[in-house]
DNA sequence: CGCCTTTGACCCGCGC
DNA sequence: GCGCGGGTCAAAGGCG
């Protein structure tokens, strides 16, 4: 499962006509009521690559955000099999990941969160 | 003990 | 109105 900073919880899983790996429905659990939803599913021709899409925006605050150097999640125990070099080059190199980059540093500086809609991160990951 | 994943069924919108 | 494709629900089991 790939993690992001979020609690994710699993609510579906579908294999789709156009896409012959399944792809997978994901829930924000951090909050009761929160919009956030997620579909994982790989890419069509690359099964190492792992698309995330990502629908509407939270409404509860980020209480763990991943790119913060106080974060656990990018220093121990959310990406166990592969190179953080790795994992933050193939995000950075991503230009919607950029923008979320961009407001998680706006955030960090303003302490604000910035407006953003569903998003498409591609993450050259591997499944877990 | 609580939260999570799994999995099949159900539901809904759309095209024919 | 029916069939299909895609999205969600909910019960059961597992793991920390």
């Amino acid at each position: 499962m790939v993690k992001d900073g979020y609690q994710w919880r699993k609510y579906g899983q579908k294999v789709t006509k156009d896409n012959a790996s399944p792809r997978a429905y994901f829930r924000c659990s951090m909050a009761p009521s929160c919009p956030a939803k997620k579909k994982v599913q790989k890419s069509l021709h690359d099964k190492s690559i792992i698309v995330a899409t990502y629908d509407g925006e939270h409404n509860h605050g980020v209480s763990n955000d991943p790119f913060k150097p106080s974060s656990s999640a990018l220093n121990d125990s959310s990406i166990p099999n592969i190179k953080i070099e790795e994992y933050a080059s193939s995000l950075i190199k991503d230009p919607d990941f950029t923008a979320v980059l961009a407001n998680a540093v706006a955030k960090t500086i303003t302490g604000q969160e910035h407006k953003r809609l569903g998003l498409n991160l591609n993450l050259n990951l591997s499944e877990e």
